[in-house]
DNA sequence: GTCCGTGCAAATGGTTTGCACGACC
DNA sequence: GGTCGTGCAAACCATTTGCACGGAC
């Protein structure tokens, strides 16, 4: 069986929570396992109700806020990057859990994250013109996705 | 007595306003105008609350209600820009109503709002390499304000 | 065996909604 | 005078918290 890239970086990404995980001393419960799981397997940007219902169908009896935990969990160890969105439509990225600009459908809510040149001179930029010291930045363009286009 | 540059734009967003409700046929009360005018009135990016305890002192009885609605009004009208926030601190923008770059402060949550040259760029990267149609976009530089830095 | 994590239920808090009175046009 | 806007209170809903049981170590 070959094995693509995103796979054996999903792999990785796992292997590097899980000893992360372990070095603070934090327990290595099933649950914890299937929602980290969840979030490093694709590239989609599950919300948490993506997460808890994936969950759920190995755990019945999760809850909403064991999942909610445990992606606090995640983010203070700086292994997932937390897209909240003002009407509580919130998504996660466990694939790249630092600040990168995203495309964001307005449709159908398809989020991409392409790579971009050109951040670090406008971070920059931002930062000469403002005296500001910038740590880290959310940056977010609106659109319609390829395939809503088509649809319209 | 002079004028600042600030306080003439200031008039002309008021006016500008006005007319655009009026022409909308929308009614024009006395407590939705001094919503407008404090929107409109500082550069300093008010919360909701900041607006209710402002327009409080002049109508005591106006409620929290009131204060959405219109601000939900200008948001239709283009005439505020909202900067949601998924914690729920939002804050409006009633002098540039279009998407543009924010530099806030992590300590004090002060806000900027600095002319930033490399956006256009930025945004027609994104189109070239995600396929989306961008139409709009949310760009916040998050750090320490000039003020803040010192007091470190 | 200890203590942390889970899962249920209740609380939280900014925002929205329903409704009756009052005011803009 | 008709209708829209106001203001009060209740509803809303994602998320957080309290607590007791059960499981990781």
């Amino acid at each position: 069986m070959t094995r693509s890239k995103t796979e054996i970086r999903a792999e990785d990404r796992l292997s590097r929570i899980l000893t992360k995980v372990k070095e603070r001393d934090f327990r290595l419960t099933p649950q914890r396992l299937a929602i980290i799981r969840t979030l490093v397997a694709g590239t989609d940007h599950p919300s948490v109700d993506d997460v808890y219902r994936e969950v759920r169908e190995q755990f019945p009896t999760t809850s909403p806020a064991t999942v909610y935990k445990t992606i606090a969990l995640l983010k203070e160890l700086n292994e997932v990057l937390e897209l909240g969105f003002p009407d509580g439509s919130n998504r996660y990225d466990g694939n790249r859990p630092y600040p990168h600009p995203h495309a964001i459908c307005t449709k159908c809510r398809k989020i991409m994250d392409p790579e971009i040149s050109s951040v670090d001179e406008l971070s920059e930029e931002m930062k000469q013109k403002t005296g500001y010291t910038i740590s880290f930045h959310r940056l977010d363009f609106f659109g319609l996705c390829p395939e809503c286009q088509r649809k319209t």
